[in-house]
DNA sequence: ATAAGACTTGACACATATGTCAATTGTGGC
DNA sequence: GCCACAATTGACATATGTGTCAAGTCTTAT
């Protein structure tokens, strides 16, 4: 009968500081994720960190390994999934845009940051990063596109998906909704029908 | 008769801090940018610094100033340039990809990290940003394109050049070359004729 | 009630950064 | 030769960060 969960005053946890070191890895880039920092915020004094974590060196292993099971396998089911058209298809990995539990745009882009100065995280993004590509590409040509057209359709859908993040765009969510058909058609070469259009739109309907 | 450059021992000179700042935001980002590490690697000492700049933050201001005379100016101006086709005109955009003085894609992507929180700099990105796309836009539209199309069509061209900086793809130019007329074939919905191509590929031969 | 163990705390030692200032060092102009 | 002044320097004061450790405080199981 081993209690689950034995917990005492318990004011800080594990996961408690390592929500708010994503929060501060998302907002200000993994140079902002600090000890002291984090402490403050989270109201608690900064040595309770060695309680749960050996070091700072600890705690970045601990968020790579939460990201690592996340956007990638997410976006690559999407790919996956069946689709009756290469609109359709496209719809699928469109709603990798729309809906944050498939795909945490700022996250990776923090990931990607953080990547620029360490060698062995850049080693994990770009395995990644081919593995994303290789399942767009692989949509591309299931549905009769030419090897170095299917490579660079699937490239630049990425790319874009990238660039969103990078650039910050806060449209409107009505607006981007409303816009994914035409990046449809852009990506496909052919406008969708109006009826997989609908049916997009009706999966991202406000709950 | 003013002496133009009365220079005496001058072993550091304003020119050499920015320089050496640049290549840190460019490599390491701006919370890199720090005078004790720009002084290492300068030989210099730390304090010389203050000869030349009032404070860390003049310095910053310094570097944001050049940066702004410089990536959107050349990219609008490509956009601008004559063209008698669609495809002819994308590639005037694409030039950009391949020539670092009409734009410097690491430079920007610092720009645009470090405006992720600094408010004052990320309006002027955001500046630059809606100038940059209005120009793709209007040479969208100038070649018959619908509002929409034109619109969400620079957005993509913009956006795949950001991701690709962001993604740090390192494709050997050769390949990078190869592929234009991909970007181009996808981004106008037509291919170009072999003649435009070849004179895309004529432009950037090897000097 | 009390002991065990889960968690917190403050003091210490240290590293790296910023910015100021008074003192110095070279060099060109006289 | 030497003066003025552009450029450099080292010492100081201070801030913020890391990590260690011994001592303290709750809480629950017995």
């Amino acid at each position: 009968m081993t209690r689950p969960a034995p917990r005492q005053r318990q004011r800080g946890s594990k996961d408690l500081w390592l929500d708010a070191a994503y929060e501060m890895l998302i907002s200000e880039g993994i140079e902002a994720v600090k000890i002291m920092p984090l402490a403050k915020r989270l109201n608690l004094t900064r040595t309770g960190f060695y309680w749960f974590f050996k070091d700072l060196a600890e705690l970045h292993a601990a968020m790579i390994e939460r990201w690592q099971n996340r956007n990638t396998d997410a976006l690559v089911a999407q790919c996956e999934k069946p689709a009756d058209s290469l609109c359709a298809a496209l719809f699928h990995v469109m709603d990798c845009w729309l809906d944050p539990a498939l795909f945490d745009g700022r996250l990776d882009l923090a990931i990607r940051n953080w990547a620029r100065n360490d060698a062995a995280l850049l080693a994990r993004v770009t395995a990644a990063d081919t593995r994303r590509i290789g399942a767009v590409r692989d949509l591309f040509l299931r549905h009769g596109f030419a090897p170095e057209q299917a490579q660079v359709r699937a490239l630049t859908v990425m790319l874009t998906q990238i660039g969103y993040s990078s650039m910050d765009i806060t449209e409107p969510r009505a607006e981007r909704l409303a816009r994914v058909q035409h990046y449809v058609e852009l990506f496909a070469g052919t406008p969708p029908t109006p009826a997989e259009a609908a049916e997009f739109l009706a999966r991202h309907a406000p709950a």
